[in-house]
DNA sequence: ATTATTTTGTTGCATAAGCCACGTTTCAGT
DNA sequence: ACTGAAACGTGGCTTATGCAACAAAATAAT
């Protein structure tokens, strides 16, 4: 008996149902439960218990009258540490955004400090071509005056970026004034991280680039991730919301690299 | 005194307020006009008028409730697409899913019916790599089973997907098994297209793939876009939602041209 | 077939959000 | 100070959503 398919017409299993709901979720930023019911043919009591399962997995963010995606480039550790130093990344993308002048070609890594980045830039306005591997910066500034040049790549669904040979070999053929990265750590050794393939990355646009700029959140100051992505003396300047101390700001002045706190004044 | 100039001079509370909405949808995909009020001590009202300022610029996407960032999927151009014949471009997405194969290399189209092919593909998770123009393509699929290539290339907004000599020049280096793409128009001449730039990335997918198929949908026979994509003659196959008549069909026919309809049984 | 289990629908009600109109406050320019 | 425009708040009302408990239907298991 072709029951199946009686079914697939008529209307879609609870499996199936959750499934393009994330679906959903991946192109809009926002779905309806009265949107989905009338999709699905469902009631709306049905799409609220979808919303739950799936919230209960961390999949979905729920909202009034509806849901979103759990985060834009939802980084693995973000949402605990983001929700404390809100102000610090904002401040830190806000500072480095003034850094570009008109006129300017920029790369910006991925990251979630350099989406701040991207967000202030974007705020500005500052006519400029950007070069990014992230999607989230690619996107939030695509909507206003400066350029945008996306990379090739592998996609990298975690990160919402692409990394890759693709990727090194295309950074490779720009030469540009500024490159602007984010790391996961940051020692008296210089900048490093943890995440799979972009160090590669941040290293190819360290070497293209006249002025190298690391926006770095102070709380991982003396942290080490797996790779390293450069010595300290490849950089012109970090941005940071607090000076940092002792042995690291040592090396930093005897590598020669200007310190830009958002502490100051 | 006229009235841009009071615009210039816009009120630091207002602006700030808004600039901080913004924040907060950089690191949260979605936020409540109730939480807000509260935390900007102002009532419901102004942040509501907020939202529609903002959501009129494009920056939000509005919600009951709330709002959300408009990051992961705002296509100005197809909303409107999008909100009519769903269920047509479901199908023939899902149609058009069927025709790749384990193992293979696919070239995709941006576009809204490449983007319901892409979310059955994931939806099958057929094991495959896929090289993209569209972001929306790559998000959707970067999560399942396919690989994906990203195109770099010059960043439109509007389409939420990468253009240019860059694209084509990437594009160009690749050969592979199939490449499935969408037109604006279709007619006796071949698919046509009328969004700038677009035409040629198209044309340069056919060029480097074995099997080429154009996904349609039946309301867009016999008109003709702007930029002429190529001949039917370049076509293995189309897959619409009904089969073409009269003219259309006969020289499809005459090009040999296979007719997957989503129609038949 | 029958029962058990899961899934979905329905109803009623409390709460939240949307919306409109009007009054009040704020602030730049005079 | 004065004034007018813009921004903001308040109140009244309508609509939408959330929630919970129970009924109905579908599915799975025996």
């Amino acid at each position: 008996m072709s029951k199946a398919e009686i079914k697939d017409r008529a209307r879609l299993k609870k499996k199936e149902r959750r499934r393009q709901i994330l679906l959903e979720l991946k192109l809009r930023p926002h779905v309806r439960i009265s949107e989905l019911a009338q999709r699905f043919n469902v009631s709306t009591e049905t799409v609220r218990r979808d919303f739950d399962a799936l919230s209960g997995e961390g999949l979905i963010a729920r909202a009034h009258g509806g849901a979103s995606a759990p985060s834009q480039g939802h980084y693995p550790n973000l949402d605990e540490r983001a929700n404390s130093r809100i102000d610090e990344r904002e401040r830190i993308g806000r500072r480095a955004a003034k850094l570009v002048r008109e006129g300017e070609t920029v790369m910006i890594d991925s990251g979630s400090t350099t989406i701040e980045m991207a967000r202030a830039l974007a705020y500005l306005g500052t006519p400029c071509t950007v070069i990014t591997n992230s999607i989230p910066v690619a996107m939030t500034l695509g909507h206003g005056a400066p350029e945008v040049l996306l990379c090739p790549g592998e996609y990298l669904a975690a990160e919402s970026a692409v990394i890759g040979t693709e990727t090194l070999e295309f950074l490779s053929r720009f030469n540009v004034d500024r490159c602007v990265i984010g790391s996961s750590g940051f020692s008296t050794e210089g900048p490093s991280e943890s995440v799979r393939g972009f160090a590669a990355v941040k290293r190819m646009m360290l070497q293209r680039a006249e002025y190298r700029h690391l926006l770095i959140d102070s709380q991982k100051f003396g942290r080490k991730g797996l790779a390293h992505v450069g010595d300290l003396t490849g950089l012109q300047s970090i941005v940071v919301d607090s000076r940092p101390k002792d042995a690291l700001l040592g090396a930093l002045v005897a590598a020669n690299v200007d310190i830009i706190s958002t502490d100051d004044t």
